[in-house]
DNA sequence: TCATCGCACATTTTT
DNA sequence: TGTGCGATGA
């Protein structure tokens, strides 16, 4: 699959009749607006596409694909076009073709960065010391390696962990630098050794013939420098570019783009940089930002018009990412006009808020809020933090809500996976060390620690695989004699299935099975007395399945290196519950974004770490939380989370006060308050209307009145709530030194006022920050 | 070598 | 609260 066959890649494809173009219109272009048809038809020099949420971005860029075709631009294999995910690939595939009907035989260099490089690579490997079959790594592998190399270094782990090293390594690959590059300002990372362990590393890579990850790009960027001979040919093959999500390249893949592009220049770029929210893994904005100073005279379309959204939401999605100073600058419209404001719901704790949640959802989806049924297909909860889902999952459990967690682990980052394919990986060469360090003791084979350490020095002493190794040691009997046994029998196993797999007679499936039968791992997990045992199974024949469709293993094992996805749709009508981060690129008629406190979202890590930036890409978060709602928008926040176990207070998040308040209906939570603000006390909303439009709404005094107003007209629930939230006068009573009660951290008194939130150091619960509103004066509850 | 205990720790994630 | 890792003992 990833062989790189020049006749694929290179070789004039069948030209497209021009005159068949010719003679017909373009109804390929049907119904774009103006600013995507100059997008579409702009096919000289540099473009940058800034293309806002819901704008129509990927119909811009496959029409711009099928009218390189059409046009007779460029062949299907002259045009270079550029993702980060598999699937993203896949679409613009599938679109470009529903476009064309079958008129293009593939795109050979249509796919993520890594698989394109991966392609390049392959044929100029020996150009950065690899062999073109080498191998590549994923994280859990260059995790054990790098384990190996502190070890080796006697680095204390616990101080030093190899995952930071890990972290290290990738941002430095992530800026394209070599460890001679590493620049001084770095030297000290990792306790002054962080160079020479990633120089360590590379060359231990280079002896296993294997690349991680980051080093596809690298690689590939190192060569084009190096070797301008073979960045030529490259150059002048590529006649056009087209870059997806270009906010969220890192240096080196930038580097990668502007060597490729720098013969014909036509690269066109796509992307929002309001939608950039991986800086934390390398992405720059700035490559966006930048982008008519690296390609002069550029030509920059934008696309604004929303196709997605109600304007309400679109209003508090720009209210929200205008507070960031760092933008092109773009406002989304639309046409339409009618639709509900966002709304923006305050929770005693977080259980309540799913309880609430899963109620509205259990309402819409029976049509009960007077509008029609809403499948629970088109519902979403997104959250800032995967662990802030367990509440929705328990809630939705207990009241019988199908729902789908998107993310999370992969199909093939799973153990029981990750374990076949080792065997597999040393079935088909048996020289792969990791993979055999992987299942030599899976399932135990009373092959441990040490007895691995002794077959290491061996296979190293006699300069051959770890497999060859342990052979040698079996011949000679230099292990353990329980150890001595098993292991005898596993590498006779290795050469039965090595040998099936050369003979090529018996279908790869069937060795497949045969593998994991004869090796005991599927027993291994047969008689796994956990919970999971089942599952893993289950799992382990997906796996099976998952090869039908290869030649052979080896084909599988090239093509899965580079796909962890999780591809099971399964039709049932369910709830998605994802992060923020995984919503990008979607959309749903509903979505909720829980947990809009501050802490959380924006997180209090990313503002230690990385300050106002780390903020603003936060917010850019938001934004896009936001935007991925077509009709229903519903904000919320807790006022006390448990978090590890520990009940924390917090305060709304910033972002909630740059929520436009007149795009906004503020309600208070069914039984909480006493819900029914909406309904009941119109006053608050034009009190607040008649406010600068401005920010602080929320913490305004109006703010505040109302939310006692409708505190005091509430029923609440029996036991919590009706102590909770007081009077308005009490608001504004609390002094320093008073003593106070909250009903989750008791009795405390007050040390700090800051508008309406006050420091109090609770007696048991250690010194918080909590909204006046929470707490009572001690000797006002009403037990 | 393997099982158990105790301790530190705790975003976001694609390839 | 719970997990995952390393140190500890059988």
């Amino acid at each position: 699959m990833n062989d790189w066959n020049e006749s694929d890649a290179f070789e004039a494809a069948v030209p497209l009749s021009r005159q068949a173009m010719g003679a017909r219109a373009t109804p390929y272009m049907e119904g774009l607006n103006p600013a995507q048809r100059t997008a579409v038809e702009t096919l000289d020099g540099p473009v940058l596409m800034l293309a806002g949420a819901g704008t129509g971005k990927t119909k811009a860029l496959t029409t711009r694909i099928a009218h390189l075709l059409m046009t007779g631009r460029a062949q299907p294999n002259e045009i270079l076009a550029v993702t980060f995910t598999n699937k993203a690939a896949r679409e613009m595939k599938n679109r470009v073709g529903s476009l064309l009907g079958e008129m293009v035989e593939g795109m050979p260099w249509l796919g993520t960065f890594h698989s394109l490089c991966v392609k390049i690579l392959r044929h100029h490997a020996e150009l950065v010391g690899l062999k073109s079959n080498f191998t590549i790594l994923d994280t859990d592998d260059q995790i054990r390696l790098l384990k190996q190399l502190v070890r080796a270094d006697h680095i204390d782990e616990k101080r030093w962990p190899p995952r930071l090293l890990a972290g290290l390594i990738d941002g430095w690959k992530n800026r394209a630098l070599t460890p001679e590059n590493v620049p001084a300002a770095d030297a000290s990372a990792f306790n002054h050794k962080g160079t020479d362990l990633y120089e360590a590393y590379q060359m231990r890579l280079r002896a296993l013939n294997a690349c991680d990850f980051g080093d596809l790009l690298l690689h590939v960027v190192v060569i084009f420098q190096k070797y301008p001979e073979v960045l030529q040919k490259y150059q002048r093959w590529f006649r056009y570019i087209l870059v997806d999500e270009y906010q969220d390249t890192n240096v080196a893949q930038y580097l990668w783009l502007r060597l490729l592009a720098a013969d014909h220049k036509n690269i066109c770029c796509v992307g929002d940089d309001d939608q950039s929210i991986y800086g934390w893994r390398g992405a720059e904005v700035g490559n966006i930002l930048r982008f008519e100073q690296d390609f002069p005279g550029a030509t920059v379309v934008k696309l604004e018009q929303n196709y997605r959204s109600t304007p309400h939401i679109l209003a508090a999605a720009s209210g929200v990412i205008n507070g960031n100073e760092n933008r092109l600058g773009k406002t989304l419209w639309t046409d339409r006009t009618e639709g509900e404001k966002v709304r923006l719901i305050g929770h005693w704790d977080g259980e309540e808020e799913a309880r609430s949640i899963g109620e509205e959802i259990d309402n819409l989806q029976r049509g009960t809020r007077g509008l029609d049924k809403i499948s629970p297909e088109s519902m979403a909860i997104l959250v800032r933090a995967s662990h802030q889902m367990r509440a929705f999952e328990d809630r939705f459990l207990t009241i019988g809500l199908p729902y789908r967690v998107i993310g999370g682990p992969r199909f093939y980052e799973r153990m029981e996976i990750r374990d076949a394919m080792a065997y597999f990986r040393v079935a088909v060469s048996n020289d792969d060390g990791l993979a055999f360090e992987r299942i030599v003791n899976t399932p135990k084979r009373g092959i441990g620690d040490k007895a691995q350490q002794t077959i290491n020095l061996k296979a190293r002493e006699h300069g051959v695989s770890m497999l060859e190794g342990a052979r040698i040691l079996v011949s000679e009997g230099g292990l353990p004699k329980r150890a001595l046994g098993t292991l005898k029998t596993l590498l006779d196993g290795f050469d039965r299935w090595s040998t099936l797999i050369r003979d090529d007679k018996i279908n790869h499936v069937e060795i497949a099975q045969q593998i994991l039968e004869e090796s005991g791992y599927t027993d291994h997990w047969r008689t796994d007395k956990t919970p999971e045992g089942p599952g893993r199974l289950e799992n382990l024949k997906e796996l099976v399945k998952a090869l039908e469709p290869f030649e052979n293993l080896q084909g599988f094992l090239e093509h899965i290196s580079l796909i962890m996805e999780n591809e099971q749709e399964d039709q049932t009508e369910k709830v998605s519950i994802m992060t923020l981060h995984a919503a990008k690129g979607l959309e749903f008629p509903v979505v909720f974004l829980p947990g809009w406190e501050d802490g959380l979202f924006p997180s209090q890590r990313s503002m230690d770490e990385t300050g106002l930036k780390g903020v603003e890409e936060e917010r850019r978060l938001a934004y896009v939380g936001i935007t991925r709602a077509e009709a229903h928008c519903t904000i919320s926040f807790a006022a006390n989370r448990l978090i590890f176990g520990q009940w924390q207070s917090s305060l709304p998040s910033r972002f909630i006060d740059e929520l436009p308040s007149e795009h906004v209906e503020v309600l208070t939570p069914p039984g909480l308050y006493g819900g029914g603000y909406g309904a009941a006390a119109p006053s608050g909303e034009s009190e607040m209307d008649s406010r600068v439009a401005r920010a602080d709404a929320y913490n305004s005094p109006g703010w505040k009145r109302m939310q006692a107003r409708s505190a005091r007209r509430g029923v609440g629930k029996p036991t919590e709530v009706k102590n909770i939230v007081i009077d308005a006068q009490a608001v504004s009573s609390f002094g320093l030194g008073d003593r106070v009660f909250h009903q989750k951290f008791g009795y405390g008194a007050v040390i700090g006022i800051e508008g309406d939130k006050l420091e109090i150091a609770f007696e048991k619960a250690g010194t918080k920050k909590v909204i006046a509103s929470f707490v009572s004066g001690a000797s006002e509850i009403p037990f």
